[in-house]
DNA sequence: CAGTATCCAGCTAGATACTG
DNA sequence: CAGTATCTAGCTGGATACTG
């Protein structure tokens, strides 16, 4: 007879595709992109605060304002970490009060750059999905 | 003197925020594909078992093994929604027991093709990122 | 101005057991 | 084979209050 049961099979084949999945580069980037404010922030430096202009540098408080949603735990949290993963640098000058302002590095802006790909095809395709989630609800 | 008070301020902005964020096409596809197995299975029908082939049908059993960490709740659920949305196709063959088959439709090819600009950026970039992630850490 | 700290609600997803 | 149903742990993110 077998000398592993099933339920073990399936947790070696777990543990090896949990591994698989914590070295894939695709699935990190979706990790990090698919935070509630990453892509809100990212599009704020991207594009400015009329999200269509050029990228810039933002303050602290700018950002707050452009963000209406966000509060100020997650956009502190948001910018640390796109900071760690060098998409955002951080700049303090030390004014009086003290004056920080963000802005997208060559990684950050290249990121940008790709995300739109994203958005256009969001554009482009987002009403047909509405649509069949219309029709699918409808005849359910 | 003013008839609203700062608090009642951000609770409007906000409000009309969430609605802003409701009706964006980019935040409603964020939505949709950041969930944790949306894109494995995307993948998994869109380049075949082995990750790097052409998109195909696949049998439930056949996505549950190929997609090895999901659980029969997560993948139900994910490729109900899929469907839902028109991204993805499921044929019934009455044959005893039922043979069910999962298929990318027109417009959830044209998405995972999308997905794949991501990945591309992914593979290209996300050492930089675990690089500035590694320095940052290190310096702290 | 630009944060930090704490507490807590809600949702996502995993484990487990059962079925046409 | 291809699901459905239930119960629950853990994590994300919001509200609130305080600070250099």
């Amino acid at each position: 007879m077998a000398t592993t049961t099933a339920a073990q099979d399936r947790a070696t084949s777990k543990m090896a595709y949990d591994a698989f999945l914590a070295a894939c580069p695709s699935h990190q980037l979706l990790d990090r992109v698919s935070g509630k404010w990453v892509t809100l922030i990212l599009a704020g430096l991207g594009s400015g605060p009329d999200c269509a202009g050029e990228p810039r540098a933002m303050r602290y408080s700018e950002l707050a304002r452009l963000v209406a949603g966000v509060s100020q735990k997650m956009l502190t949290q948001t910018l640390r970490s796109l900071e760690r993963d060098g998409l955002v640098s951080r700049t303090v000058t030390p004014t009086v009060p003290v004056t920080v302002t963000y802005e997208l590095t060559e990684l950050g802006l290249s990121l940008h750059r790709t995300m739109r790909a994203l958005k256009q095809w969001a554009e482009t395709h987002m009403d047909d999905v509405f649509a069949s989630r219309a029709a699918h609800d409808t005849s359910a």
